[in-house]
Formats: C-alpha cells, structure tokens, sequence
DNA sequence: ATCGTAATTGCACCTGGTTGTAATTATAAT
DNA sequence: ATTATAATTACAACCAGGTGCAATTACGAT
C-alpha cells in the first residue's frame, strides 16, 4: 500500500488506529459516509474515540490518502485514483459511477471567458439517476 | 412581496417570525449563512428560538419562498430569481456572481451520452476566485 | 369581536462534528 | 533494548442543527 509509506514519508506516525482507518476506506470500494467509517472502526477496534476518527480522516486528506467529497449535505470518503476524479452517484440505488475528469472542461472554459472566473473542479460528486433507475421510475 | 401571498397560499400561517425570517432574506442582496441569519433574526426580534428559525427555513424552501444552495461545507439562503440559477462566489473577497443557467448544458448532455445518468443541476453554488482576487494573487 | 382549532412556537433534549488538554505511545537516538 | 520526546490519543466540554412535545397563537367560522 502506497498510501502507508506515502504518508510515514511526510513525517506522521503510524498509529494502529491510523492504519486502521486507511485500511477500511481502501478496502471498501464504494463510498463511505463518515457514519459508515466510525461504524466500522469501532467495530473493528471497540474504544477508538470519535474525535481520533474525525482528526484522522482530516489529516489523510491533507496527506493526499483520501479524498473527501460532498455528496449532498454529507461528506463521502474515498481512495485516491489516478485518471478519474468526478463520481455519478445515483439517488436511487445509490451506485457510483468514476466518470472522467475533464467533463467539466467546457463550463470551466465558458465561465472563465465570459465571468473572469476560475473555478475548481476537483472531484466533484453529483447526484442524480442511474440509467437503470430511470427506467423503472418512468 | 409575492413571496408573502404565495406562501399563504400553500395554507402556511403567517406568524412574525416567518415574515422577519422572509424579510432578512428578501431584503439581502449577499447569500447568508444560516448562522447570519439566526444573528439578524435575533437580532431584530430577541427570543426567537433557533429551532424555529431552522424549521422556517426548511419550509420557505419547500414553498419555493427561498433557494438554499450548497457552497462548501456550509449552506447559504437567496431569494428566487428567474433566469439565473447558478452562482459563482469567490473564495477570496465573497462576493458572488450571478451565471446562467444552461451553463451545465453540455455536461448534462455528454453525461447523458456517455453515461445514461441524468443530473439535476440546479441552482449551484461554485466557489473559486473572481477576475480582480486571481490579479491580486498572482 | 369572539371563539375553536389546527398550526406554530419555545423548550428540553439529542446527535454529529470540533477543540483544548492531560495521559499515552510511536519513533529516533543511544 | 532503553530512553527521550514530540506526536497522538481519549476524554470532556462545546457548538450547530434537528426532533418530540406542551403551551401558545394565527386565522377561519360564527
């Protein structure tokens, strides 16, 4: 795991509850809500204080091991891949969908002509409906 | 105030705190945080709970009297205005620009395409940095 | 204008997330 | 292997936001 070494190079201990935590987010491929990653800590290791989960999961996404990102009014965690970065999450089943990193490159391009403006577009995480979903619910 | 008759409208009561909390958001041009708001309700009519201030909230958006967008980690409350339903606010200076709607338009449709998934983009909120603070900075 | 009633408010309490701090522990140096 | 120490943890206390409920109030009917 890249993510260990990368993360003990840039001068952060290694604690049992740090592995621990990285190794749940990187295991899991769907997205975790920090709900979901505080149930499973505690699970795995009874005792681990919320307060060490939420400054963990701050301090792995400074160091680049997580990303975070909003998903409505919740936050979802995940591993960092290289290539895509922007997720289809559909309301309904709740499937993820990686969907390619340049797809916003046309709105970026429009606001900064015609506002001055430049936007940010790092992994961003929209909500909608999935193919299949769409078809039952019509 | 149209917003006043159509809220009435929907079967809503009235009460002076709805009217204030309408009040403070009609009246502001800037978004506000929920935190402003509850500090100028406060403010204007001492006493008023939080809890009360929350669930105004939440019913003036499910009235259309208000739009509540996400920017951030925080959420931020604007009047409804027709034709512009995408913001642009900088992270820097706070200020924040109005953009057009079917700016999304080609990222719908190619996520559409590509994908079969079908977004709501609706009233975004994006945070980046305007024409004069990208001067400064650089 | 008064009244009846359903909606609304304020309160108490709860949960998720954050912060200061003393006790603990991973790691580097010996 | 021991030790020193700076980082990290668990805990308590705190804040924002939300919920159930009894007391209050807006508003239609009289």
């Amino acid at each position: 795991m890249s993510c260990v070494v990368t993360f003990k190079e840039k001068g952060f201990k290694l604690t049992p509850q740090r592995k621990l935590i990285m190794d749940i987010i990187h295991d899991n491929e769907a997205h975790l809500t920090t709900e979901k990653i505080i149930t499973h800590v505690q699970a795995r290791m009874p005792g681990v204080h919320k307060s060490t989960i939420y400054r963990t999961l701050e301090l792995l996404e400074k160091a680049g091991c997580v990303y975070k990102s909003a998903l409505g009014d919740k936050f979802i965690y995940h591993h960092p891949e290289e290539g895509h970065h922007h997720h289809l999450v559909c309301r309904k089943c709740g499937q993820s969908i990686d969907c390619d990193e340049d797809i916003f490159a046309p709105v970026e391009r429009s606001i900064g002509e015609e506002y001055g403006f430049h936007i940010d577009f790092k992994h961003i995480v929209m909500s909608g409906l999935c193919k299949e979903c769409r078809r039952k619910t019509s």
